[in-house]
RNA sequence: UGCCUUGUGGCGCAACGGUAGCGCGUCUGAUUCUGAAUCAGAAGAUCGAGGUUCAAAUCCUCGCGGGGCAACCA
């Protein structure tokens, strides 16, 4: 509903514009292009939302091509942790899977014909000496001596390297354009490379692999995309994507770039998610704190939010940090509307009522959803000792405290309202115990007595214990990634294990992934961790809480 | 001292020559058996200087500032 009245972003506008003037045909298909050498995270997110989302609003389709040019970097658990990844996201490529591997054979006539055409040459310069070759950015580069080989022995050369007769880095294909381009790119761009190493799909059939490059906007021209999207780093690449299929005179796509999304208190470099993991620092890709789509699943953030956030962060060319807020903001949002609510006591104060039976237990009935009554409705047992809240009670409340303390009443959640008549201390002089009455007449439901406050509760002897792990920020800091020490600012604390909550009994055959709300606390997710008899649940994120920004204010 | 790109509230995105608007965040207040949600309201912005024009965030100059690019990575 709010994307309909939303102004189109800058890539929409042209692809509605090239749509109405029928610049393709009536078609519009896109590609999700990922290298399969890591694990999809929340940037990927914002980049597969727009391939495939245009694709869809435009009735037209969205790809999903596996750039794996490189045998020596990818591998096919990543393959599968993709796919899986993009289809939990809720997008689907139909029949359109493709690899760029898949186009080895073609690429290799189309690169035979541009030695032809005199537009590419072998070159024997090693690495370093192609580097030296190239110049700076501020200074032109110089033409390699191989740079005018004959077409004929450029032919015989490129099958040799292709026939495997010559050994990893002698030589190279390149593409014969302008050596003193300001472009860095055009400065006779390497096609191919030898490696003498298989490829997670074609095995050992090839030793020589094409460049990104030259595989790119080939493939593209290939499965007839319109429109190539991809981040602002490629920017300076399409002169030469342009340049590849103007030489080689096929179908040509239109590259359009836009500013790949950073979020704040995180790092979203593949670099430094595989730090983080192989140094330990979390427990691994799905850690619930990571920024991947497979920590985010895990922490229980919906798809539905994760789309609905790269929704409302919009599409544009110029560099952004988005706040962690918003991402938090869309999960709640979802989750209100859709998370049934339990009650649980992350830290547990022992209630005694005094003037309740002992051994006399009554339901209560608890409504499952305020946002959506088709939910419906739940028993939650309720006896004389309770557990609570610690922070829900205060021996010497504060102005404004409107929960538990001597003297003063609050209504238990679905119960009666209680006062405090006492409280039992340990020797170092703790509160153990809170000793109340209970109001029988004002059963969840009946008495309209107002109280301030309102707490929630677990019956002690019907309670199921659960480990409960809550989670900050990975990073103290807004952008992590701007000090060279970025390891410096992970936050200490952004892992908290309680491993003594108590849960409702309702919550105590929960699955692994499904979500709740404890009430008052905020959203959780059960782990997998999860095994009989010991249950985890993850906070995915805690409830907005009036209470501790009033707290916190009056402190400074 | 090359090439590409970009400057609108704290953050992100609109306004495409005609009253600068939206979301998040922040702050009030109402309501509430979740200090949640909901509702109502407030504060807060066009990088600078010149021009063109009745009128400029928008067009033109000149400054200043961000980002990217020199793998046989993608």
């Amino acid at each position: 509903m709010s994307t309909s009245e939303k102004t189109p972003d800058f890539i929409r506008a042209i692809v509605a514009e090239e749509t109405a003037s029928n610049k393709w045909g009536g078609r519009v298909v896109t590609r999700y292009p990922p290298e399969p050498n890591g694990y999809l995270h929340i940037g990927h997110a914002k980049a597969i939302c727009l391939d495939f989302g245009v694709a869809q609003e435009f009735g037209g389709q969205g790809h999903l091509r596996f750039d794996d040019t490189n045998p020596t970097k990818e591998e096919t658990e990543f393959v599968e942790s993709i796919k899986a990844d993009i289809r939990w996201l809720g997008f689907d490529w139909g029949e359109h899977l493709y690899y760029a591997s898949d186009y080895f054979e073609q690429l290799y006539l189309w690169a035979v014909e541009l030695i032809r055409k005199g537009k590419a040459y072998v070159d024997d310069l090693s690495m370093d000496e192609i580097r030296e070759h190239r110049g700076t950015l501020t200074a032109p580069g110089r033409d390699s001596p191989w740079r005018d080989r004959p077409v004929i022995d450029n032919l015989d050369l490129f099958a040799r390297m292709r026939a495997g007769e010559f050994p990893d880095g002698a030589k190279t294909l390149r593409a014969k354009i302008d050596m003193a381009a300001g472009n860095v790119n055009l400065r006779d761009p390497v096609m191919y490379r030898i490696r003498h190493a298989s490829h997670h799909r074609t095995g050992d059939a090839w030793c020589i692999y094409p460049l990104y490059d030259w595989a790119h906007g080939q493939s593209d021209s290939i499965e007839r995309i319109t429109h190539s999207l991809c981040t602002m780093e490629y920017e300076d690449h399409r002169p030469l994507y342009d340049w590849y299929l103007d030489a080689l005179g096929i179908y040509h796509p239109r590259q359009i770039e836009f500013a790949r999304l950073n979020v704040s208190h995180t790092v979203l470099s593949k670099r430094k998610l595989l730090q983080l993991v192989s140094e330990k620092i979390v427990a691994g890709w799905d850690d619930p704190r990571m920024p991947t789509l497979s920590g985010m699943r895990r922490r229980g953030y919906p798809p539905e939010a994760i789309r609905d956030f790269c929704d409302r962060i919009g599409v544009g060319k110029t560099q952004n940090l988005i706040e962690l807020a918003l991402l938090e903001h869309c999960v709640r949002e979802d989750l209100n509307k859709r998370a049934p609510r339990g009650m649980a006591v992350l830290h547990p104060l022992k209630v005694v009522i005094e003037n309740f039976p002992e051994g006399k237990v009554e339901e209560m009935e608890a409504v499952n959803n305020p946002e959506d009554a088709t939910m419906g409705a739940r028993k939650v047992p309720f006896a004389r000792e309770l557990w609570i809240e610690q922070d829900d009670f205060r021996e010497d409340p504060p102005p404004k405290y409107f929960r538990l303390s001597p003297g003063v009443e609050v209504r238990l959640r679905y119960a009666y309202i209680i006062k405090c008549t006492g409280v039992v201390k340990n020797e170092r002089g703790e509160v153990v115990e809170v000793h109340c009455t209970y109001d029988p007449a004002t059963r969840g439901g009946t008495a309209d007595r107002k109280v301030k406050g309102t707490i929630h509760w677990v019956s002690v002897q019907h309670a199921r214990s659960a480990e409960v792990r809550l989670y900050d920020h990975l990073f103290l800091t807004l952008k992590p990634d701007e000090s060279e020490d970025w390891k410096a600012s992970v936050n200490p604390n952004s892992l908290e294990r309680l491993m003594n909550c108590y849960v409702e009994p309702a919550l105590a055959n929960a699955a692994p992934g499904e979500r709740f709300q404890f009430e008052r606390t905020g959203y959780f997710c059960v782990d997998p961790d999860t095994a009989p008899g010991h249950l985890v649940f993850n906070r995915t994120v805690s409830l907005r809480d009036a209470w501790a920004r009033l707290e916190k204010a009056e402190t400074r």
